[in-house]
DNA sequence: CGCCCGTTTGACAATGCTCAATGTTCGTGG
DNA sequence: CCACGAACATTGAGCATTGTCAAACGGGCG
């Protein structure tokens, strides 16, 4: 089994009684994995590929609110909650899926407290994530909110090039804007030789400014 | 001790123990309980009054992410998590509060399952409820917003005539907006008769067209 | 009575979205 | 291996929504 965080350590016992509730399943580019509202079952362990997980609205505009990567969970919020999905997932590359069906993982919780104190700091996790989103989404513009994905895309990559991890379309979804505002502020930060573009490459060349632009200084703020 | 969902039907003794570990603190309204990025002991139940989760900008505005009332608690990531609030908490009210230290509950966790499942479940709501918030802010528009609120309190109220929990400033922050445009959409509302609006009493009219407006029917929808 | 806070209103500015056109890249099938 | 189409990406013009700034009003509390 890949190694799920949440299942590092178990006992022997567990990690079998484990590999005996999951199901294997593989996913297509493009290829739906469930829909918001509908019927929760359980939920999803990546075991290759990325998935995103996203709203809808009716005009049709997505919002994503995570993506994920091998190794990590999806949809778990089902499995506490009376069963819907709270919002929709789809594969963006093919992917190979691991199901864990609610009820079984229920009952497991119940003979691993260890596991239910990692599902707890992995809640907490996501929602702290929430609250950042949140606040990037009321109180930020999107040239910061974009200056700040990319210095976070710096950070975790440890150098100054690097290439996006998404197309500008999911890119564009993820910051909670369109792709043409993405490619226009994209071009000004390019313009103002703050980062060099050339397709998904990106080059920092000025981290402070792109700093300054994250926290938006030289704005209002009355601090 | 109030009745938090959370510890409802508890043994005697756990009860007892959890009463061992809690502390009483009274808040003024106006009073700030933590801020964001304090250090995290502990979490808080509320026996009286109500109290905002917040996060503010650099320019001052705020985002309001919950108002909460008697029974509820807040804080709770904070103790699954290293220990920092991930947003503010101010009293709105005169207040009276339980605060539940961290290292101790943790420990009760571990004799008492049904708190653990208890608690995933309400980290479960509060991440559902935050995707929630997130669809609305990058997905809906303000008047939307409004209405989908309006017709939520008319709904919990079972009334079609109510007052408003919150005061306007209060309420344009909770809505992700400010009070100009809050007063502005709410009198467009009043002019098409779908609302009265008198200070904070709300009398909706036409729950109809406020449906309409919630879900931007006559926009843009290319279903 | 007067001050302060919450609220409303107006004029304005700007951020970001829509629509439309065009160029580019990439994967697939001939 | 090349050609084609579909998705991705960029750019421009225009405009809708919403935030900013300034002013004025009202009610409640000291």
């Amino acid at each position: 089994m890949a190694d799920f965080f949440l299942f590092r350590g178990l006992s022997e016992e567990n990690l079998a009684s484990l590999e005996g509730i999951i199901f294997s399943r593989a996913a297509c580019k493009g290829e739906d994995i469930f829909f918001e509202g509908g019927q929760a079952l359980g939920f999803y362990g990546i075991l290759q590929g990325r998935v995103k997980i996203y709203k809808t609205a009716f005009s049709g505009k997505e919002q994503i609110l995570h993506i994920f990567g091998p190794g990590e969970l999806f949809g778990e919020v089902a499995v506490f909650l009376s069963g819907n999905y709270p919002a929709s997932a789809t594969a963006l590359e093919k992917s190979q899926l691991a199901f864990f069906p609610a009820e079984e993982f229920r009952d497991l919780l119940g003979k691993c407290p260890d596991i239910t104190l990692r599902m707890l700091a992995l809640l907490s996790k996501r929602l702290k994530d929430f609250a950042a989103m949140i606040e990037d989404l009321s109180l930020r513009e999107v040239p910061s909110r974009l200056a700040a994905y990319l210095l976070l895309q710096q950070r975790d990559v440890g150098k100054d090039e690097f290439v996006l991890p998404l197309s500008k379309v999911q890119l564009a979804s993820y910051l909670g804007t369109i792709p043409e505002t993405l490619s226009r502020v994209l071009r000004r930060l390019a313009d103002a030789e703050i980062v060099r573009v050339a397709g998904r490459n990106v080059h920092i060349l000025d981290p402070e400014r792109l700093e300054e632009e994250a926290f938006m200084i030289n704005k209002k703020s009355r601090s």
